[in-house]
DNA sequence: GTCTATACACCGATAGAC
DNA sequence: GTCTATCGGTGTATAGAC
């Protein structure tokens, strides 16, 4: 499984291109669909019908597809984030987007493959540390709009969102409910005391 | 890397064995160390000094064997909640269970596994749901003795506390603490208001 | 119970032709 | 840019001896 000293100066092809786009939407679907464990270079090529030599001529190695796959996502939805700050009800979309827009699936297998790709875990960090950083801006923003306090401070919120929007995303897909209920309704009583409508 | 009809007769060792459990240890292990992608038949007995026909005489397949290391272990974690209910501080002591006893990259395989693997599912969805219940009970009763009513319900402090416990776990693993301090001194003033001491 | 030996499939990565 | 062909290695699972 292992293979060590890969030639450093292997002619590649351009990152952005129509390829490099579909591998990693293929790469992305079979995460999903399969787990990492069934992500591999030969599946990836068969899903956009081409041949398996062609993956490693975008990318040096599986691993770094992989952290690319990451890269891609995580600069979409920090933009997305970044866009809804701007909006007329800003915290209102940030809920949904950390609801909606990640699978809760597609998060667990990053964590594990973070676990032991040494780079990924560099970009995983780097995305929490910063959609953390909008949030609490947004939430700081939102409270003062309003002359509100609240007992919890910003920080602590966003990390409460962000863990239990992740919760209930994971349990929804296993088909548990309990307790949920309960929380949208504390979360939409928060929401709607601060962003009117 | 996929193998149909497997021989359903087959002679088996006995479950609660030694080797049965020494080979369940040694795929925590791995799994922890390594990811699921390096969990096999062949490095669970080499790490065991075993030969890899051995595993297949405990265990009918990898899959069952993946299931049966869940059961065992989320057994092991209902019986000290349960547990920690009957104690002085039944609150604080689960709170403890739930951020300590699990590791969150254990959590994180298990979860990308259970997606492939339907026992395994079934087995998570039964084990979140005794341990909610348990909780539940737990919080209603210590609120019912102080005589204190909550914004939140049970059910929604139960969900928080796991999602939270889940979250600084994993953060803390990556080496993200922002906002930690803030969750943590919400979460202590709850518990010390409830459980005095 | 535990072993050797083996079948058969799949994987990462590369060489080098076109 | 895309391909064929290939190396060395790992995986699940079984047959059958001791």
């Amino acid at each position: 499984m292992k293979q060590d000293q890969v030639k450093p100066d292997r002619r590649m092809g351009p990152p952005g291109s129509e390829n490099w786009h579909a591998m990693l939407d293929g790469a992305e679907d079979i995460l999903l669909e399969e787990g990492h464990a069934a992500l591999t270079s030969r599946r990836i090529a068969e899903r956009i019908g081409v041949k398996q030599r062609l993956v490693y001529y975008y990318f040096r190695t599986m691993d770094d597809l992989i952290v690319e796959m990451f890269h891609r996502r995580s600069e979409r939805e920090l933009k997305r984030l970044r866009e809804a700050t701007g909006s007329a009800h800003p915290l209102g979309e940030i809920w949904e987007i950390c609801v909606h827009s990640t699978d809760a699936r597609l998060i667990s297998e990053f964590m594990a493959l973070a676990s032991r790709i040494e780079g990924l875990r560099a970009e995983v960090i780097r995305f929490i540390e910063e959609s953390r950083a909008i949030q609490v801006e947004a939430i700081a923003a939102a409270l003062e709009r309003t002359s509100q306090t609240s007992r919890i401070p910003p920080p602590g919120l966003a990390i409460l969102a962000t863990s239990v929007a992740l919760a209930l995303s994971r349990e929804e897909q296993l088909g548990v409910t309990s307790g949920h209920a309960e929380i949208m309704a504390v979360i939409n009583e928060f929401l709607s005391s601060v962003e009117p409508g």
